[in-house]
DNA sequence: GGCCAATCTGCACGGAGTGCAGATTCGCAC
DNA sequence: GTGCGAATCTGCACTCCGTGCAGATTGGCC
């Protein structure tokens, strides 16, 4: 995802306002590596913004996903996730917490070779890699 | 899955009880490869025994669930799907229409790498592979 | 046949997300 | 600085998927 000011700019732009809730929603995405759902987000904004509403949340991330700035994780049971690093990566799913992390695994090599091998009648236009497990903290909670 | 017969027997054993409800459940997700959804399997059970609650369909589902002869889909947006293919193998998911396949591909090899390579405080139980994209009718659809 | 626990059914309920309508406000023009 | 119109925000009702609960039913064993 692009900066607070660069998203300002794309908003801006495409005759898109430029609201303080908007901002604030930037900000709170911006560099964020938690993976937080729209309820976390709603509570993380809430603190320095008192009254705004879930439904603008739930907006503002539909807007920046259809834009192509933020990434939204399905796989994870519960609420969608989003994810503003939007480089090819990978995600550790911790199974008992629900914690989302990314890694960056050379499998590019990996996944073109697997299409190939489809002898079906699909055509693939991506591939999703998910390690479930434990995360350090659950792992020792057990 | 095991055969509805097998089934039978394994519920027996847990002392668990063959109603014909269950029973018609294990017949209809034997070898059944359409991963379909509790909505699906409850119209078509419906076809066959007017009258079955979809609570029904959701709690048998569940159970075998439980049991581990069912695999529960949380990928594809909308309902959970179930898949009685318990070998490892992957799929393929159609993102127009929902549509899902398995596939067997030799990614063994590769899954295996990746974690090891993460050094990360994370205990990587699964590794899920899933590829999106349209199937055969959803791509001349298109 | 009879009993009792397991199961089935129907309905109410809860969480996640969206549609809608009225109030508000951003961005631009003057 | 003021005014205007469209975009946005808010709050609420509503849908969808799935679960909790309670009473009626029934499978499995004596």
């Amino acid at each position: 995802m692009r900066t607070p000011n660069e998203l300002a700019e794309a908003f801006r732009a495409r005759g898109l306002k430029l609201t303080p809730q908007r901002q604030l929603l930037f900000r709170l995405l911006h560099d964020n590596t938690t993976h937080p759902s729209a309820e976390a987000l709603f509570l993380a904004a809430s603190e320095q913004m008192p009254g705004i509403s879930l439904r603008t949340v739930y907006q503002t991330l539909n807007d920046l996903v259809t834009l192509g700035e933020l990434q939204q994780i399905d796989f994870v049971p519960g609420s969608a996730r989003f994810d503003p690093n939007l480089s090819d990566h990978q995600h550790l799913v911790c199974d008992r917490c629900g914690a989302v992390r990314d890694v960056h695994l050379p499998l590019g090599d990996l996944a073109p070779a697997a299409p190939s091998a489809v002898e079906v009648d699909f055509r693939i236009e991506s591939t999703t890699v998910v390690f479930h497990g434990r995360c350090g903290a659950c792992a020792v909670a057990d």
